[in-house]
DNA sequence: AACTATTTATAAGA
DNA sequence: TTCTTATAAATAGTT
């Protein structure tokens, strides 16, 4: 039998058992590319692939703890506000996300030997409340520092026009 | 010259301009492994690489979208925010705390007794990118009018100062 | 950045 | 799923 392969057109393959092989296999291959390129060039990654049914395959080289020693190493929220509107951003997030992780974490101790049955809704909930203050928090915060800089500019405004007056 | 290649051993390229190269060749070729694998398999995936210097690559079909409309939305940001040093870290920061809040709620998943990993991240990624939207709101509709004040009172600033020292 | 010999990945078949 | 093998694709070493 001839095995004329094809060069491949990398669109969504409609054969549902080819495209299980294929991924099967692709993912394999993946997973091993990343794995040699974490070990080659010494870098950190995180590879997630979902399969077609929500099965997760996962690839991170950084322990748990690698990630905590890491964060131990980055700044906090110190003076030098040379900061845009994407820092702020990006640090509010990390901000929501560190509440959210620590919360989690607290959990996951107190969890231990209690009874289970129920709290998956309530959990939820009360994971959807915490995102929900953590919002507003920023909010409140980002609209009190515009305000601040509102008012500081408005009160220069108006120095300058006295200075202006006085000097007609 | 002969280019009697090796096979290649996988551990960590000491020379440092050889692991630049490598890192550089090897990135792209997982990346785009990694898209083709998202596109001929119709999978959602997630790939998070840090270089040495913290540089943060990133693909995901899933919220790219979303990353680049939260970028269109932020104003006065266009010089320094690419290279800035306390971005990178930033963003790092944020992934490296997603990944691990998203190994909590799966260690969280488990103690109950579901398998439900893959709905876990997938809940997780709505989560975050409800959070990303939102706050992406908040930015344009109570910050944008804020930003638009503070951009007019700052030209009055500087055409008082003008006129005063016209004046002086 | 470009080239190319060689290794590696993988599509198709079994 | 696993193996086989021909071919496509990636890439290490070099220019």
């Amino acid at each position: 039998m001839r095995m004329v392969r094809q060069k491949t057109q990398i669109r969504k393959i409609e054969n549902l058992a080819s495209r299980q092989v294929t991924f099967s296999k692709r993912r394999r291959g993946l997973f091993k590319k990343a794995q040699e390129l974490s070990t080659l060039c010494d870098v950190d990654m995180a590879l997630i692939v979902f399969s077609a049914t929500g099965k997760l395959f996962h690839y991170s080289p950084l322990s748990i703890n690698q990630v905590l020693e890491r964060r131990k190493l980055l700044p906090q929220n110190t003076g030098e506000q040379q900061s845009s509107e994407e820092i702020q951003i990006a640090r509010r997030r990390s901000a929501i996300l560190s509440k959210e992780l620590a919360e989690r974490t607290r959990e996951l101790r107190q969890m231990k030997g209690e009874d289970l049955e129920g709290l998956d809704l309530k959990e939820l909930n009360k994971l959807e409340a915490i995102i929900e203050s953590r919002l507003a928090a920023v909010v409140k915060t980002k609209g009190e520092q515009m305000l601040k800089e509102i008012g500081t500019l408005k009160k220069k405004v108006m120095e300058l026009n006295l200075y202006q007056s006085r000097n007609s």
